[in-house]
DNA sequence: GCGACAG
DNA sequence: ATCTTGTCGC
């Protein structure tokens, strides 16, 4: 499917979705290292926000340069919630405002930082895999819990990292952006391998545990959000 | 069947 | 995700 065709990965039902899934994920790829983590290029951090109540989603995308982390672009899209969270099925709620939000961009970024994850995920399509598919971007998922996964706990240094277990194989991995602070999860998404995707995770988190591009945006949705609501508006004026 | 379960 | 005060530490 062509980038940017986000509607043809909606679903209404949950049966719907993971049939959904699976056709999407025969298009993910996997045999690519990625976009090399040496501060060249661009990274966009994605997040999304909701407001249940009045039925609206708020997503957020910040595009920093590599190397110096400034913010070189933004944007946002709101609209209504198109499916409830189910775990395993998150992409659903929330990709479709990302791909808005991107599609606003005048450039599209060199790799895209999720929050949630990527392979890791029941059926190794997670929200990171979905939105690469969809967009044909290079993505990475870096998530704040181990979801149904098991790890053995990372050194207490900066960069230590365990694998991040289903079973025998390794879906992702535990990475400790900072020292003595609970690790994130880093699991590949599209475009990406692992090893690329927790370099990615290294440089992007000079001070705090999350990436940086996914803290921007993660006020940046939830400041369209509250914009949103405060004028009952779905879009900017 | 029950519980656990990214955001 | 979201509901929410103070508190500890650099």
């Amino acid at each position: 499917m062509p980038p940017g065709d986000g509607r043809a990965a909606a679903a209404r039902t949950e049966a719907e979705a993971v049939a959904v899934q699976r056709l999407l994920r025969e298009r993910l790829v996997r045999d690519e290292a990625g976009p090399p983590a040496d501060g060249t290029g661009t990274v966009a951090g994605v997040d999304v926000a909701y407001d249940d109540e009045r039925d609206l989603v708020a997503a957020a995308v910040v595009v920093l340069d590599a190397g110096s982390l400034e913010v070189v672009a933004e944007a946002t899209a709101v609209g209504p919630v198109p499916f409830p969270y189910v775990p395993g099925l998150l992409a659903f709620r929330e990709v479709p405002a990302v791909v808005r939000a991107l599609d606003r961009l005048a450039e599209p970024p060199g790799l895209v930082v999720c929050d949630g994850y990527g392979l890791a995920h029941p059926r190794r399509f997670g929200l990171a895999c979905h939105l690469g598919v969809v967009t044909g971007l290079p993505t990475i998922g870096v998530a704040k819990s181990p979801f149904t996964f098991r790890h053995d706990v990372p050194g207490t240094a900066r960069g230590s990292s365990s694998p991040l277990l289903d079973g025998e194989e390794e879906v992702g991995r535990a990475l400790r952006t900072r020292a003595e602070v609970k690790p994130v999860f880093v699991s590949a998404g599209h475009r990406v391998d692992l090893d690329t995707a927790c370099a990615h995770v290294m440089r992007l988190t000079p001070h705090y545990r999350q990436p940086d591009p996914i803290r921007r945006a993660d006020r940046a949705c939830r400041d369209a959000l509250s914009a949103a609501a405060a004028t009952g508006a779905r879009g900017p004026a």
